[in-house]
RNA sequence: GGGGCGGUAGCCAAGUGGCUAAGGCAACGGAUUGCAAAUCCGUCACGCGCGGGUUCGACUCCCGCUCGCCCCUCCA
């Protein structure tokens, strides 16, 4: 089946085939840990995972490599002469703080004066949440999840070929720069060519930084400076790396080739990272390609607007997981959230739209995950759990897999798939295989019904499941008042309560 | 000013140049229930941001406009 993706490179549906056909190689911006990955963040590393498991769905071997930007740079990196705070300073007045309210588990930062602690900090949490939400690469770590500063050698190496090729130049100020002018190609991912570029239109580019510059769109390759928290010693100088440099470098060396398959990323990184990892693989490799495909994910939404940190709306994994967020009304919601509703939420609709993340979306998505689990639960009943091996010939898959091959179709493919969970299926061995399938690439079918809880305290199983008998004792004796106390109290637990002949069920709430 | 993406019912969200515009949620009616929940059955867009054009016919193609979002050197 013709796999087709949108390439930001051609502003194109194309046909994907990697170039060499037994791995593809597949490249995405991962995480700054300065602060934790709030929920747009992981937007975009789930699609980053769909676009993965999707290939493998359709039989491809993927290398799939992310970067760990731990590299402190200026909070302006503009300001060539350093005088924005560095973000691992910021980072660890922040971590001081959270040592302070116990928000920083014990021994987890001896010293928050360390930015290579603080770095690590943050770089666990990274991928303990991207665990939880089933990101795949994530349990790849370390082998194919790279530190910025544990790659500063092959940095330095890229920056010395791109000098050595001219197309890099040592400032007046000492700092080496890329020269767009000696790239022909500079503006063809983002359209942001240096004819089209308007100078500091972003407001982010100071005069004097500029004037060590031959073009004002060259950008820092390394910079010397000895007083930076982070700091390496170079041909240039003791200094630090600029941020572009790290992806063309760790994109090159892990996956072992000039040119890859495909490159992902957030759609504010089309310009100036992209394009100036363009610039820089393709001028050091001599080569007109970096990445064959570059594949960007639109921002999220939160109730309709941007994410603030004043409105409260700059959501963490756990923040959504552990209900701290607001409903509709503004209260706080105060539910856990089963981490297989979150990565639903954040996959469901199309990659290339705005996704609004809302409280509301989040119950949908609860309801969806706790449908398609009860499904999955009923296919194993009926035949005791042995899927058999399907094909695209067989109807779901099939329309699920024309869906995600159309540019990663997600809501087409949940459009097949959710009345389908309603049926009952004359062969559920077959169903069943098909739904692992599918479950292959959506990830949101919990593995197994008492997963969940598992995941609960015991005390707190037994409680409820007390209330359930006492609920089924009041029943009995027709004490309706009792019996509906006892259920309240066990909704207000955050149970949904199923009454049947053979007794009262309760279930924690997916949300 | 420039580059790019999007605007389908209360909400989320597919889709096609031409049968009655998927699906989910919510809502409503019914079955069931002590009452609910869950489940099941049924109802729910004469219209697809606005205005033109092409066409026998457009929501789907083209042009203009409008709104939202991203970028034009911090950003997923």
């Amino acid at each position: 089946m013709a796999l087709r993706f949108y390439n930001t490179l051609s502003n194109e549906l194309e046909t994907f085939v990697p170039a060499d056909e037994t791995t593809v190689r597949m490249y995405s911006c991962g995480p700054t840990v300065y602060d934790f990955a709030h929920i747009g963040n992981f937007r975009s590393f789930l699609f980053a995972d769909i676009v993965r498991r999707t290939l493998e769905f359709f039989g491809h071997n993927v290398h799939h490599v992310m970067n760990i930007t731990d590299v402190g740079h200026m909070t302006e990196d503009a300001n060539a002469d350093g005088a924005g705070e560095d973000k691992m300073q910021a980072a660890a007045r922040r971590v001081k703080e959270d040592k302070k309210s116990g928000k920083v588990p014990e021994g987890a930062v001896t010293n928050p004066d360390d930015p290579y602690q603080i770095a690590q900090y943050y770089t666990d949490c990274f991928l303990e949440d991207a665990r939880t939400l089933g990101i795949k690469v994530a349990f790849e770590y370390p082998e194919n999840i790279l530190h910025a500063t544990q790659n500063i050698d092959a940095m330095q190496e890229m920056i010395s070929q791109l000098l050595d090729r001219g197309h890099a130049y040592v400032g007046p100020d000492g700092v080496v720069y890329y020269s767009v002018e000696s790239f022909s190609q500079y503006g063809r991912l983002s359209g942001n060519t240096l004819d089209r570029l308007m100078s500091g239109a972003g407001g982010r580019v100071s005069e004097a930084n500029q004037a060590n510059k031959r073009h004002p769109a060259d950008f820092m390759l390394w910079k010397p400076d000895s007083t930076h928290i982070m700091k390496w010693d170079s041909p240039w100088g003791t200094g630090y790396p600029g941020w572009h440099i790290e992806c063309s470098c760790m994109a090159r060396k892990r996956l072992a080739a000039d040119v890859i398959d495909i490159h992902t990323g957030g759609e504010d990184l089309i310009f100036p990272h992209h394009e100036c990892e363009i610039a820089q693989t393709c001028g050091a490799t001599g080569k007109d390609t970096f990445a064959r495909f570059w594949m960007h994910a639109r921002f999220l939404l939160v109730e309709g607007e941007k994410m603030s940190k004043s409105k409260g709306s700059f959501y963490t994994v756990r923040d959504v997981l552990e209900g701290r967020i607001k409903t509709e009304s503004g209260q706080t919601a105060g539910v856990r959230v089963h981490p297989a509703v979150l990565r639903l939420e954040l996959i469901k609709s199309h990659y290339r739209g705005n996704m609004n993340f809302t409280h509301k979306g989040l119950m949908d998505s609860a309801g969806a995950v706790k449908r398609l689990t009860d499904f999955r639960n009923r296919l194993e009943q009926a035949c005791a759990g042995a899927a058999a091996d399907v094909d695209f010939d067989y109807p779901i898959l099939g329309k699920f897999a024309d869906c995600l091959a159309d540019d990663l179709n997600i809501a087409g493919a949940l459009g097949a798939i959710l009345p389908w969970a309603s049926t009952t299926p004359d062969d559920p061995a077959a169903a069943l295989g098909a739904l692992n399938r599918m479950n292959e690439v959506l990830g949101v079918v919990p593995l197994t019904p008492s997963s969940d809880a598992d995941a609960e305290s015991g005390s707190e199983n037994s409680h409820i499941e007390a209330l359930c008998r006492q609920l089924d004792e009041a029943r009995a004796k027709k004490d309706y008042a009792t019996a509906d106390t006892i259920r309240g109290q066990i909704q207000d637990q955050g149970y949904d309560v199923k009454t049947s002949p053979s007794g009262t069920i309760a279930e924690r709430r997916l949300a």
